[in-house]
DNA sequence: AATTGAGCAGTTGTCCTACAACCTGACGAC
DNA sequence: GTCGTCAGGTTGTAGGACAACTGCTCAATT
């Protein structure tokens, strides 16, 4: 965003193709400061330009500017203190985000210079179990999508997802896009976007937990237990995801 | 807060006593507004009073209010929608505070409406060992003290909890009073206060754990293995907490 | 020389007012 | 009943002002 933005109404913005409501300017600049810390502009423990100035690079006012300031403190980020600027976070080493907050594994993945795949192993249409029913609000005679993925890191099996999609209007086309790409990828294109996720912890001691040969001996898994909601709190996905132990760096960033 | 304060400066506030920074405006009312939600003054689902509503009840700008607002926002606990309101997060269940937001073990526990309790198992001045100078940036001939507590509720031990404070400044007369009452209280008190944490999660699986004729038969735990920071981002306590697989509802909210 | 304190410039916290963007419900045209 | 329009309320953003705080300089004092 240039500075030539500066006083123009939303109704003048680059993007007003979209039909649902569109993101808020505060957003942007969190995410747009949140990219250049990550890629590094800026070292850890080192100040960030002053709120005024923040102002003139974006073209937006202090409000905004607060408003995506507060974001990043709230993620950890950056640290805020009155009468001397805002800090980047320094934890000694180079974590950047934790599983409080809601992104794609393999989007975490990636953050930490990981090369992320996925390997699909099963995609089927079948009828809710009960548990899923409750879980998503769902009717008896409702379908469901059930897909069981394997996530890995440079080319090493990090976890098994057992995901299950609310299934009702969903097309076999749009059913077998979901072999390829990112899962919430195609969510977004029929309109599952999930924005916040309900998620239970546990230790899991099984052998029953994945397939093939890449299958841990140990059989100690952290198992993230999760269900997606969108805008409105409908529940969009319904997932278990058993990270084998030892092989993710499962970390959360604890705010006051 | 009466609405008497209005336009008041922070030079004539209430409680004028703290020798240190004061809390900010836009926390207390978020600690307030929070509060009451907890309380269940307002219902999941419902709507909150307008911005001007609460700026009225608090005698505070809708700047100070709006700053409030997202902060909740980001704990998850409300819902802002633009045009309409804010509305009470509404998760079928009851959650309230999920593991991202820092707050004791068992402030945690009291909130989920069970009774706390805390039986201190060993408090012992000692050298730091390697990995405990490493964590918490301490010399070699450093001590620190070392905790280890099992956690209740209702009376069933839920956690056993392995900590380790910097002891160089800390008389034998404070060492003692680690014994009665929360943890963070006496912390507090010697000015060693945590504001954030760096967690890593792992699943644990082993006999070794904890102490005494309740402890699990399976040997299945939950670590939370974390670094706690201060203000100024010195790290003030370095905790092992293992929590006994099934007993304690580890739960996430992530958020977007 | 070391310490103290006043003062100053820069930064974040809060307030005020105004308007834009958005949502909801009411109401009438069809 | 369905659709578009409109009005009123709510959140999002703008701009300007001042309060509160921090870190620094530098003179006065010890």
């Amino acid at each position: 965003m240039t500075p030539a933005n500066k006083n123009q109404t939303n109704k003048h913005r680059a993007n007003p193709s979209r039909t649902s409501t569109r993101t808020p300017l505060g957003r942007e600049i969190a995410e747009e400061l949140r990219r250049r810390i990550v890629e590094g502009e800026f070292a850890p423990g080192s100040r960030l330009p002053s709120e005024s100035d923040l102002c003139q690079q974006y073209g937006v006012s202090r409000v905004t500017v607060r408003t995506a300031a507060k974001a990043l403190e709230s993620q950890g980020l950056v640290d805020i203190r009155h009468g001397s600027g805002m800090f980047v976070m320094d934890f000694g080493g180079q974590i950047r985000s934790g599983v409080q907050e809601l992104r794609s594994i393999t989007e975490t993945i990636a953050e930490m210079g990981l090369t992320p795949g996925v390997e699909y192993h099963r995609i089927e249409r079948r009828r809710a179990s009960d548990e899923e029913r409750t879980r998503l609000h769902l009717e008896p005679e409702d379908d469901v999508l059930d897909l069981q993925r394997a996530i890995t890191a440079d080319g090493e099996i990090v976890a098994y997802s057992y995901d299950v999609l609310p299934a009702t209007n969903m097309t076999p086309e749009i059913e077998s896009s979901f072999g390829e790409g990112s899962m919430f990828t195609t969510m977004d294109r029929i309109g599952l976007v999930p924005v916040r996720a309900l998620a239970e912890l546990h230790a899991v001691n099984s052998t029953k937990v994945g397939w093939g040969d890449m299958r841990p001996e140990s059989g100690l898994y952290l198992l993230l237990d999760q269900v997606h909601f969108d805008r409105s709190g409908t529940p969009v996905a319904y997932s278990k995801t058993y990270f084998v132990e030892g092989r993710f760096q499962f970390v959360i960033l604890r705010t006051r």
